[in-house]
DNA sequence: GTAGGGTTAG
């Protein structure tokens, strides 16, 4: 795609941020004149009259980009020319099969031609651009309205901001939607609104997409909708606030605004995330009788939330039984769900004989399908199979993603195949495949775990150096690298700069740094680790206790264990294999000190009915 | 007459 202009586009965009907020400029008045006198100052373009020939022209029945091209061709050729209304209906029509594009340079060759494009016209060039990610180029089109004397309107500006909320820029959204409130641009529609709305809940500023809700309602220009109550109960859903997220479901149904499908899935959804089943069996009675029928989602909500609790064969029993005699068909996203779920479980035979069904049932497995399976065998370790699918997929016209790569990765390195990994990471890096942070942990701990510590420093250096952005779970496995490599100090080192970088630590983090001042038996400053993790608000878990109760009782510090085994057990955790070895040790060892043994024994009851083996 | 269309599942 050529850029075009570069300089109305910094000239619309510094419209939208610069205004002033109190003054409007000489640019935003430009918007609030009349037609009538913006017309007076715009290019003289021919007037074409509409021509009668191509009334008859259905433009839904081009089916191929060809068909539109030569059509247009052959409506340059017409005179007098046909109506702009029947140009624009041909955008409509490339833009409509995704020929974004191709539409771009047929709305510029209307432009050098003088055609007198409108504001329908540039609509569809400023969408166009949007959906390419161009969203600049589309404030260039803005900045050529003001040019050609052409008014910019709502869909004008509902297009430009889905394009930014779609370039991750929601908060330039919303300054632009302030604007256009605020300078009296375009009364906010629903639409807007919702782009809006939906732009914070996606950047987790939920709150404030609840704000906007309740604003709505008090100014009651433009009422909240089912969409916009919708977007709002999935973001609250999604940030676990599933409580909140039922009250305002509640409220929706007293204002008797009518929950639909997606405002049930976004519940359910909800619920199943907190194993809240029988509320969800209440809910889909509730769409039973508000005579709302579950879709394909809907299901595919409850297929996931069993296989992620390990109940693959039930899915595959009852629910996909249940869909079909409720004449909803399986879709790919449904076979995904129970290929993944099989894969996790290491069913692999499963998993491909699901993923082999899909081609009868015409369903084209795509990149995710794909990962699913791949993820599969590289957790079971079946590294051939893995490999075939990852060189598969080209030939399948699939683009391979990086969790394609980052799964295969980690088994190799789980595998000891360090040289294996290097390869793989470069042939990703050459096929322009960006890593992620998790894809730098994977690389950085799979280095540690290998031996290969100066490697995985070495790496870590460099990728400080490029500025890239490593996350506190890369900090953690180089901790854990060095603490287990007896490098405690530079473990303690870059564990105690972490915030400099602006990271905080996690439980894991806290954990793996204890298990390192364990080894070392430098118990007081591990214990005192606890103490602050929770005093900073992170509580320990079940690892963290262990991990320090081990490195009690391996220096013989009893009742400071039993101490530590009775908190853990007021807290709900419990004692793992690992611990409670050491204890059967200590018990059964022959030269024990009478009243150790006694010691030992006193913490006998701390541990929860069925850990048995302790006899 | 012609443009934008916001919400759910992997």
């Amino acid at each position: 795609m050529k850029p075009i202009g570069v300089r109305p586009a910094a000239a619309a965009l510094s419209w939208c941020r610069s205004l002033p907020h109190k003054h409007g400029t000489c640019s935003s008045l430009l918007l609030l004149l009349p037609p009538s006198v913006l017309q007076f100052f715009s290019f003289g373009f021919r007037s074409t009259a509409s021509n009668p020939q191509f009334r008859r022209i259905d433009f839904n029945n081009i089916k191929k980009l060809e068909d539109a091209l030569s059509l247009f061709d052959e409506m340059l050729r017409m005179r007098p020319l046909p109506s702009i209304v029947q140009f624009t209906q041909l955008l409509t029509a490339v833009t409509k099969m995704k020929h974004y594009s191709a539409s771009i340079s047929l709305y510029k060759q209307m432009g050098a031609l003088g055609i007198p494009i409108n504001e329908y016209t540039m609509s569809i060039a400023i969408n166009c651009f949007c959906h390419l990610s161009r969203v600049n180029y589309g404030f260039a089109i803005l900045g050529s309205f003001f040019r050609r004397g052409v008014v910019p309107n709502v869909a004008t500006f509902g297009t430009l901001l889905k394009g930014l909320v779609l370039e991750d820029r929601v908060p330039e959204a919303v300054n632009l939607f302030l604007k256009l409130t605020r300078e009296r641009v375009c009364e906010p529609n629903a639409v807007i609104y919702g782009t809006i709305v939906s732009g914070l809940c996606r950047t987790g500023n939920t709150s404030r997409a609840f704000q906007l809700l309740r604003l709505m309602e008090v100014q009651g220009k433009c009422k909240p909708d089912t969409v916009i109550y919708n977007t709002v109960i999935d973001g609250l859903c999604k940030d676990r606030m599933v409580d909140d997220a039922l009250t305002l479901f509640s409220e929706m149904i007293e204002k008797c605004i009518s929950p639909d499908v997606v405002t049930y899935n976004s519940l359910i959804h909800g619920l199943l995330n907190n194993g809240r089943w029988n509320e969800v069996i209440r809910l889909l009675r509730e769409m039973g009788s508000r005579k709302i029928s579950p879709n394909v989602c809907i299901f595919n909500t409850v297929v996931d939330a069993l296989c992620k609790q390990g109940m693959a064969e039930l899915a595959e029993g009852e629910v996909l039984p249940m869909m079909r005699q409720r004449r909803v068909d399986p879709d790919v996203v449904t076979y995904t769900i129970l290929v993944d779920g099989y894969c996790m479980r290491g069913q692999m035979d499963e998993a491909r004989k699901f993923f082999d069904s899909m081609i009868d049932l015409c369903l084209v497995p795509n990149i995710i399908t794909y990962n699913a399976l791949i993820n599969g065998y590289c957790k079971s370790l079946k590294m051939d199979e893995a490999m075939q699918l990852l060189r598969e997929l080209p030939c399948k016209g699939l683009k391979r993603n990086v969790n394609s790569y980052t799964s295969i990765l980690q088994a190799l390195f789980r595998s000891g195949k360090c040289g294996a990994a290097r390869n793989l990471l470069d042939d990703m890096q050459a096929a322009g495949v960006v890593p992620t942070t998790l894809t730098y942990c994977i690389l950085l701990d799979g280095l540690c775990k290998n031996g290969r510590l100066a490697e995985a420093l070495s790496v870590l250096g460099m990728l400080n150096s490029k500025g890239i952005y490593l996350d506190i779970a890369v900090y953690t496995a180089i901790i854990d690298g060095l603490c287990k490599d007896g490098k405690l100090e530079s473990a303690w080192d870059i564990f105690y700069n972490l915030s400099s970088k602006g990271l905080t630590p996690n439980v894991t983090t806290y954990t793996v740094m204890m298990n390192g001042l364990c080894q070392e038996g430098v118990l007081d400053k591990a214990n005192q680790l606890l103490v602050k993790m929770e005093e900073n608000g992170c509580k320990p878990d079940d690892v963290t206790y262990n991990t320090i109760v081990k490195g009690l009782l391996k220096r013989e510090r009893y009742r400071e264990a039993m101490t530590l085994l009775e908190e853990m057990r007021a807290r709900g955790f419990s004692a793992d294999a690992s611990t409670i070895e050491i204890v059967v040790d200590l018990l059964s060892a022959k030269s024990q000190d009478p009243a150790q043994l006694e010691m030992i024994k006193r913490i006998l009851p701390t541990f929860k009915h069925g850990e048995k083996s302790i006899e």
